[in-house]
DNA sequence: ATAGAAATAGGGGATTTCCCCAATGGCATC
DNA sequence: GATGCCATTGGGGAAATCCCCTATTTCTAT
């Protein structure tokens, strides 16, 4: 039985080298390629794969939130988490998404076919770099409390807020995700108001904080 | 006759996908992959490849360090640089330190080929987007040297820059420099203009780049 | 079953920002 | 010393955003 993997990441030459790579792997068949989370999401609704290989830094809809809308239509489809980065909230938040697995960029590529294998059998997969992380995070509970003091967002003020910070205008942001500009104007005030912000700047600095944007345009 | 290509990349899944991908190209040969800037320095030393692939974020020696080194001990390597990011100070160092050519990771696999064989012809190749930047760049050659120091912006529009990214309005800023809110605004309008941002958001990025903002409030 | 939170959308009015244009004063080059 | 560039200072009007409300639907949790 064919593996059905769908790429999410948003630099073309990096998709192109990993579907080339991993249609050589018996038994695996990538189904297409998405380059934003909003766009991976639609693709898991119209191809239904088994495996979503996701980047988690992508403009439009992150890796992160991506996740969790994927998961919950779609529950049984395996999301692993493809990330540059180690640190704590990109990893707690994917695994909060409902990922099955979390690699790093730097893995190798078998670990990579192993990690596909892995989830698909039902299992969970992290990286060696990854797990010491997570243990660490189980172990002490309190610090992945305070880290989720950031995370009192919903995840479509999250959602809004990205937009935002990427420098889309309201009315930009309310056509993009076919919504009134009054709906979006609410969860801009709302987020602001719940991170006790003043200002679009701080609300930009939030993001970058949390991983929602970056300092590259 | 064969293209040797190394590739010099931190991200083992990325190498290894474009190294499959290449190898699918005919004339095209991967000779290695050096997972930081000093190893590729010492690669081409070694193999002496005919073309470089080269990211520019990388550990130990960056990409643009590389890259100087590199076209210093063998003037008739051609460099590729191969970026996630457009931001002028990378185009410009790397085609300062010698590369032929600068790629966007988001560019198709068809215009790295392109690329790779148009820098072994002799001549040079740059993303459609990068283009803009340079030849923003050459048509204003004062501004390029100030560009490097990211000093465009008279005195006044630093400070001013640095108000708004700390998340003051433009009232605010007007009161505390004793101005009438509209020069504020004007100068506001003029930093975007010189800068060519589209948004506060942009702006904020910006100044934390340059530093005169920090991410925390 | 009911309470609460999330997401949707609107009204109205104050405030801010956006974009084109204008006047002053300094400082250099010619 | 005239010319011109440009930093700095402003204006007016159009557009967008912000802030105070209310309201419906859906989903979840008690």
């Amino acid at each position: 039985m064919t593996i059905r993997i769908l790429l999410a990441d948003d630099h073309q030459v990096v998709r192109h080298g990993l579907r080339t790579a991993l249609q050589r792997e018996p038994g695996i068949e990538v189904l297409a390629e998405a380059e934003n989370g909003r766009a991976a999401v639609s693709m898991v609704r119209n191809l239904q794969p088994d495996v979503v290989l996701m980047d988690i830094h992508m403009p439009d809809l992150n890796g992160t939130e991506a996740c969790r809308q994927i998961m919950t239509e779609h529950p049984k489809v395996k999301v692993i988490a493809l990330s540059m980065y180690s640190q704590k909230r990109y990893v707690l938040g994917m695994l909060e998404a409902g990922a099955a697995g979390f690699l790093l960029k730097n893995c190798s590529f078998d670990e990579l076919v192993r990690a596909v294998r892995a989830v698909v059998s039902g299992k969970s997969y992290l990286s060696a770099d990854i797990a010491g992380t997570v243990i660490d995070m189980a172990i002490n509970p309190i610090k992945r409390l305070e880290e989720k003091t950031a995370a009192i967002l919903t995840p479509r003020e999250r959602e809004v807020l990205q937009l935002i910070a990427e420098g889309h205008s309201g009315k930009a942001i309310a056509d993009q995700l076919a919504l009134s500009g009054r709906t979006v104007e609410h969860h801009r005030s709302q987020i602001i108001k719940k991170l006790n912000l003043k200002s679009i700047p701080q609300l930009t600095k939030f993001a970058i904080i949390e991983g929602l944007t970056g300092l590259d345009d």
